[in-house]
DNA sequence: ATAGGAATGATACACATTCTCATTGATTAA
DNA sequence: TTAATCAATGAGAATGTGTATCATTCCTAT
């Protein structure tokens, strides 16, 4: 197998996965699709939709379901926690470390087989926050 | 003024509110709609998601941004935590207490003016879980 | 009762995502 | 190498959730 689940790397998956590599943002489909464009100019929006799905299901990238109305994708699989800015939709990571003791806790208070956790901060942050004297520039 | 940021209280509001306080899930704008038509059956669908907007804003319910495509509405406005069946999308209440504190980390740990966090479990409940004989149900 | 503003219901719209399907591309068996 | 097969793609239609518009209705205060 090439992949984990015998999923064929073609010149598309590979380029959705360097770009996604390559930036620490989280960005939707529709940010990847944009960066893979640039060197893939005839890819389709759904082949980009399709295979971060896919990838994401063969658990070779992270798909976030953080507020707002987009998914957004992280090529960083380990546990880690997510800061959302409420002002501008932008999403970064938190820097302290994981507990995966949470989900033992809920295990306990609770009917359902658990078998995992997300927690998601929400603020302002610094370039919404700021420079009140500049308008936005996102 | 009537309620906290002089919104009028009429018929719509209060029915939503009422059958919102009603249910221990946390509903979909649509499954609210539902819910109401029976006591408003000319109530439009706008005028849910309207007021529960609305209402969200004012402080007076809590709107959920958890995964899956919808968002969800919870009566409850103390600061809790959810666990969410991926496979049928159900959201319950996870009881043991929240954790404030966390907030103080993540300020610590990054750039933003954190305002708050959420923690949302993933499982699966009861139903989708256990008789594995029955093709499931829903 | 009457004017003015707020709220509603109906409907059109916007947007993110998924689906469909004909075409293309890769892989295997001769 | 070539034909058959099956997976993947690109284009665009379709779906679903949520928002915007706007004429009408309903309160509220004169």
């Amino acid at each position: 197998m090439q992949t984990q689940n015998d999923m064929r790397l073609t010149p598309q998956r590979q380029v959705i996965l360097e770009e996604l590599a390559k930036v620490k943002t989280h960005p939707t489909a529709n940010e990847v699709y944009d960066m893979v464009r640039k060197r893939l100019p005839r890819i389709g929006l759904g082949t980009v939709y399709r295979n971060l799905e896919l990838m994401a299901d063969n658990g070779m990238i992270m798909k976030l379901e953080v507020g707002g109305s987009q998914k957004r994708f992280d090529a960083t699989t380990e546990l880690h926690y997510h800061i959302r800015c409420i002002c501008c939709g932008r999403v970064d990571d938190i820097e302290f470390s994981a507990m995966p003791q949470l989900d033992q806790l809920a295990a306990n208070s609770s009917d359902y087989q658990v078998l995992g956790h997300h927690i998601e901060f929400s603020g302002i942050c610094d370039s919404c926050d700021g420079p009140k004297e500049e308008t936005a520039s996102n």
